[in-house]
DNA sequence: CGACGAAGTGACCGGGTGGTCATTCGTATG
DNA sequence: CATACGAATGACCACCCGGTCACTTCGTCG
């Protein structure tokens, strides 16, 4: 269903001049985009070279320059695909267990998580990359643009579970979704980096296995979360008992 | 002629073939170490140039190359220094408080990580980068020198407290020990990253702000970690007994 | 057919890279 | 002084980089 008149498909917050990549057949758009993807997955921004995108493409070097006018705008041009991506499951997330109890919620937050960075490796590995380098081109008005939409949903999460009782009014939000998001960066990063795994198996075992360490990590971190029990500084309402929640 | 006596000053575990760099003046030898960190800080491993540094220093590029024989050789030597830099610490912390109850020395370790992050900066700073890129050239066997430490203390941390009843019995210490890990690291690199501080406030304030939002961060993994008040509604295993541990 | 414009090309450019080595320098010794 | 020898030098090398552009190819019209 494409419209005639208008050809902009996407909704993207970047637009790019119109460019002779946009009249090329889409399989080749596709396997373009793909490829040099891979690239800067595999070799970051600065060592990632056109040319050897190029050569598996098995097109001429000008053609690239003439789709993207440079390498920084060919990295435009996959960062913004990227986060088209993105906010679709984010938001799915954020919309679809709104009524849960924390835990509950934590939880999915986590395995949500590690299965999309698990079925778009290459975008994981470029943002990983892009956090971790200083020295991307556009690093910081590009992260921007995911990471304030994650924090703020995970300190909405926070704050809505201590409005209903859930969490310990005393925690500070920013504090929890401060350690909420270092976790599961890790964890997620953990996923295909035994290096930085720290012994803790999320990089092997099966998919249940790997879900079960993941729900770990988020109950460890509800736990540090949940209103107190038989504490002393309560002063407020006692926490509502909860005994099945799940069914 | 040879030096009459060796003069081995360290006790490098990484043994470089004797070179021209032994026998430098002293204070040259510092500056040409510092000038060259204070390069892959910056720039990284790759991305860091030879051309600079010795344009920095002031010498002749011969001079680097009769020194370390090549560029990944002048990063393993600055290695090797790091790596005795970073033990001592390591070591004078894991001794020193083993008798105090855990959340406070979970908080000593987020406050003394990041003072030495802080008074180190360009170790960290290289360090980070190793961690991140995947493409340095002996990323996995250098890491693991000083991941393995680290990761060895806090396991041994979680365990320690459990074997005194002040820890819940079932929590998994590699878990313990994986979100203890994750969210000091990223912690401690909030500290000089504004765009990581997910508005925390770790890279601004003065001192005492800062360690109080460390602490903040300890207090709520301890928690999460502490003997058990009530496990919530999630589906795990009800905690064995909950009689004593904490009054 | 010829004309035209869009798509595709690859030799070429300036510049930076890590690395080499024949040479010179500095100095302590006989 | 002459010799010896390690330290210091910087011109030079092959290589790769991102980027350019005059040119060819191709499809579609009149």
């Amino acid at each position: 269903m494409y419209p005639p008149s208008p050809r902009e498909a996407s909704a993207n917050t970047m637009h790019s001049p119109r460019s002779t990549f946009d009249n090329l057949d889409p399989h080749k758009q596709g396997r373009v985009l793909e490829e040099s993807l891979q690239e800067f997955a595999e070799h970051g921004y600065h060592q990632a070279s056109v040319n050897r995108i190029v050569g598996r493409l098995g097109i001429a070097k000008g053609s690239l320059f003439q789709y993207f006018g440079s390498k920084e705008g060919l990295f435009r041009h996959l960062f913004a695909r990227a986060l088209d991506e993105i906010k679709a499951p984010l938001k799915a997330i954020r919309d679809a267990d709104s009524g849960e109890p924390f835990p509950l919620r934590l939880r999915r937050v986590f395995v949500e998580g590690a299965a999309f960075a698990r079925s778009h490796p290459l975008i994981w590995r470029v943002y990983r990359r892009m956090v971790a380098q200083e020295d991307f081109p556009l690093r910081a008005l590009l992260l921007s643009q995911v990471r304030d939409e994650a924090l703020t949903y995970l300190r909405e999460l926070v704050e809505g579970g201590q409005a209903r009782g859930e969490l310990r009014p005393d925690a500070d939000p920013q504090a929890a979704a401060f350690l909420i998001e270092a976790a599961l960066d890790r964890a997620l990063t953990a996923q295909d980096a035994p290096l930085l795994d720290a012994g803790f198996g999320l990089s092997s075992g099966d998919e249940f296995q790997r879900q079960q360490r993941l729900a770990a990590l988020a109950d460890i971190l509800s736990q540090g979360l949940l209103a107190p029990v038989d504490i002393s500084s309560t002063g407020r309402h006692a926490p509502p008992h909860k005994g099945d929640a799940n069914a």
